[in-house]
DNA sequence: TAAACTATTGACTGATTAGTCAGTTTCTCT
DNA sequence: AGAGAAACTGACTAATCAGTCAATAGTTTA
């Protein structure tokens, strides 16, 4: 692993467990194995490193759950996919996702940001193609992609908190149906 | 207003403005217009500070919604009234939500300590009830509640960022039926 | 080979900040 | 009144930390 790798790695450890604020940039230097000025070589603020991680999370979990749906998958089937891997991402990588939330109510996050990568562009496509459909609610699109979005958070550390894994496909797909049935017209 | 009240609610504003960490003791003695010795008066540490507002926060968010709640009422009718309650209180308290919103994500917060709520404590007997009555899923009470309260923040949220208000009765009903169908058996 | 560039080090600095403290004023109770 | 407690002040300190920099090693290019 190069020593920029290794940075971003050490430095999502240490943030999810102490926060930003909590996590000094020779620390990071320090249990990553490398000299302090290095950090400053392949990251010139520490605002650039955290942001180069943000990026960084979005395009895994990107990679990891967009390359799960099928082509000729129904929309239910799509979203079904979708949430699930979402949610299997962050219990696998719960550094990422500890980052992540975060990073989201940070003074470094700004929603417009957000909004410029493919992650939330393709999931935004999906849920106005439901509301043009009538399979859901009419309600904005934005709305009802945060509404799942906080929805597979509070899964996440519902899972996590209780030592859980999703290993129940029963209880899975009662999860999921909460999920459905917030979006879903009845 | 006292140098107290006048410290919790100015450190309110520059919190959920500038962070926890973006906010020096000193400034918030200095817009607050009294010395720095006394905040160390009032609060020996900034910790103490901070959970001094989170359950000044969730006091008054309890009076403030639970006295709304009128006897006589169906489940579905007392969980609206807290929906709405919480969402009224979070868009006119918009320090409040901000700070909460920090503080939850903060190392200060440990889920044992927000158990200890009256808030969450009524909100969690509501639910088992729903659920015993067969008118819930058949899913944890906690995962429900946690569900409901992300709802919240994140209608909160999308209301602020769009600056709208629920003044439109029809709209909110069409919000509120995206919860109830979370929570409700078909 | 020499020049130019890139990677790497770690000691250092200037700024910031939580918390202290010695002393002053204001309140309270007898 | 006057003693004792509580409220209050603001200058001060010890620690921390993001970012710098001069120097060295290694790698590419012409």
């Amino acid at each position: 692993m190069d020593k920029r790798t290794k940075l971003i790695h050490t430095a999502k450890q240490l943030f999810s467990e102490h926060g930003f604020y909590g996590t000094a940039t020779a620390r990071i230097a320090k249990e990553a194995g490398v000299s302090n000025g290095i950090l400053f070589h392949y990251f010139p603020t520490k605002d650039v490193l955290i942001k180069a991680m943000f990026f960084d999370v979005k395009d895994r979990l990107f990679d990891y759950s967009v390359g799960q749906v099928y082509k000729g998958a129904t929309l239910k089937e799509s979203i079904y996919t979708l949430w699930l891997a979402a949610i299997e991402f962050n219990l696998e990588n719960q550094n990422d996702f500890e980052f992540i939330r975060q990073f989201e109510t940070s003074p470094y996050y700004r929603a417009e940001t957000e909004l410029e990568h493919r992650y939330v562009q393709l999931s935004l496509e999906l849920i106005n193609k439901g509301i043009e459909e009538g399979q859901f609610k009419q309600i904005p699109a934005m709305l009802i992609f945060k509404s799942m979005s906080a929805q597979v958070e509070t899964t996440v550390r519902f899972l996590k908190m209780n030592n859980m894994v999703l290993d129940d496909v029963e209880f899975t797909h009662r999860l999921f149906e909460m999920v459905w049935d917030t979006l879903a017209k009845k």
